[in-house]
DNA sequence: CCGTATCCCCGTGGATACTG
DNA sequence: CAGTATCCACGGGGATACGG
């Protein structure tokens, strides 16, 4: 590599990094994460530490980041049932890069408002 | 704060990590930035060397970056009109982290897909 | 308890044509 | 050259009701 900051190394991972960065640019995907960071936890469980998050946009959301090999979902057969969803290892790491920028976004919050505030403008 | 990988430091700042991960995963964003990073670039060379993207989304994707503070518009007031774009500090700092989600992303690229196979399944 | 199914609104993103 | 304007298809995302 040549230059330092080159993102795109093929159509491929290109494609990729884009669907990742949509999955966890989704509405509820960054507190889900967050959620599932300390321990493994419950549909219902994530549903009230969640609100007012709506089952369907839950059940959306874990689906899609379990397709994308982020979370786990794991049934015990027991009656009632039970679900517990966990963050595998790459969502772990992934979302440590995400915190860089949560971190970014703090420092520049300032920067952020005021571009905001010009584009009003016109 | 205890927990190290904990992202969400008040509401605020979730929004705002929120807008921003939303920003930069919209379809044309990262490949956007990624022209800039070595020198400003004019509106037609863009859309040239991002071919086969609309002149609508360019605009409409450029607008986006810049009310976020990411990148720069800068008018030439001559004959023919020239206008360009170029990355700020802030965007480029930004980008920068954004190469580490790239970086993720080919390291796992093989469990992405295996991920999403499964899930075809059901 | 853990979801699906249905309905509906709205924003994203594409094609095409027109303008300062 | 650097955009706007218009139209349209599609999917994200919310409310509500029902099922295993």
């Amino acid at each position: 590599m040549a230059e330092s900051a080159e993102i795109v190394e093929s159509e491929e991972s290109c494609a990729a990094l884009r669907s990742i960065l949509s999955r966890v640019g989704e509405k509820w995907a960054p507190v889900v994460m967050t959620e599932l960071v300390t321990e493994p936890r419950r549909f219902n469980e994530l549903r009230r530490r969640l609100a007012p998050i709506t089952q369907r946009m839950l059940t959306a959301t874990l689906r899609g980041l379990e397709s994308d090999g982020l979370i786990t979902r794991t049934v015990h057969p027991t009656v009632p049932p039970q679900v517990e969803y966990g963050l595998t290892d790459a969502g772990r790491e992934l979302l440590a890069i995400l915190s860089g920028v949560a971190r970014w976004t703090d420092r520049h919050l300032d920067a952020i408002h005021t571009a905001r505030q010009a584009s009003r403008g016109r």
